[in-house]
DNA sequence: TCAAATTTAATTGTGCACAATATAATTTTT
DNA sequence: AAAAATTATATTGTGCACAATTAAATTTGA
């Protein structure tokens, strides 16, 4: 049967439920690997983007995860408390806050470094299939973010 | 060149990451359209639930959208100050909450209609692609809600 | 130059998610 | 039938997300 050109309203049709309850599971299939490094996984999110450059400021961080300060700022001053990162003002512009990993934060790359292997083993997925949807999302991602109305 | 075997860990090689922003940003492009309707997401989520089957118990909900009673409780009561529908324990089974529509909830349906349709234009995708992406995301679920230990 | 505009973080408040626990109703087992 | 186990919902507490506001530093421009 051929599916319906008319939008419905049945959840099961719904491409955004489908995305919604795929990254719900996808978090909580991270859950266990990570509660192992005491981490939760939006923490897990910001030490990836560490790892790769350390020292960068929140307005950064923000940029690469599209998270705003006010998610940001609280979820930094945890992972401070765990001993994992330091934030401090840069002197050449007091506005800015940078992030700098502590040596328990460059360690614990280490341990981290099999959690991504871990995953993949669960999705049983070709580097082909993987790499494809992860770009798709990516696309659908960009088509969502850009504004109805070009004048926005 | 060909992509490394070796899971990495570059935010940009992951697929969860790919999700997250994804799931992140649909909602965002709901967000103004269900604002119009004094619906947040996961409210809409229930609603598109009750004006399938009306009636239906809070685990029911619970099943169909994988969430908790946590979660589906202070939703369902803000709903209900919301006058949008009402709860009360099932006489035949006092542990049971049955959620119905009031007038205003089943009336709500049809302002709702237009919603999928609008997101359908930002998307901008054939519907052989938003079907096959759908399908391969429930998959995506399916797989990670597999137990990795089957004993579990 | 100095007032206005902009930028960066932090703060406040609301609403999810989800783990852990509590409570009450029902079912099962002995 | 009474005790034990199970089930359904609610409650409590933590940690995101995100809108709106605030405050301070910096940049722009009249």
């Amino acid at each position: 049967m051929k599916p319906s050109l008319i939008p419905s309203l049945l959840l099961d049709e719904q491409l955004c439920f489908a995305l919604y309850a795929a990254s719900r599971r996808m978090t909580a299939a991270y859950r266990p690997l990570l509660e192992a490094l005491e981490l939760t996984y939006p923490q897990y999110l910001v030490m990836l983007v560490l790892w790769e450059r350390d020292g960068v400021t929140v307005r950064e961080l923000g940029e690469r995860l599209q998270l705003d300060s006010g998610t940001l700022t609280p979820l930094l001053k945890r992972l401070e408390q765990a001993g994992l990162l330091g934030r401090r003002r840069r002197q050449s512009d007091e506005r800015e806050v940078a992030i700098t990993l502590t040596e328990a934060g460059h360690k614990l790359r280490e341990r981290a470094a099999e959690v991504p292997r871990c995953l993949a083993e669960k999705l049983c997925m070709s580097v082909d299939a993987f790499t494809r949807l992860r770009d798709e999302l990516k696309n659908l991602a960009t088509q969502l973010a850009s504004p109805t109305d070009p004048r926005e």
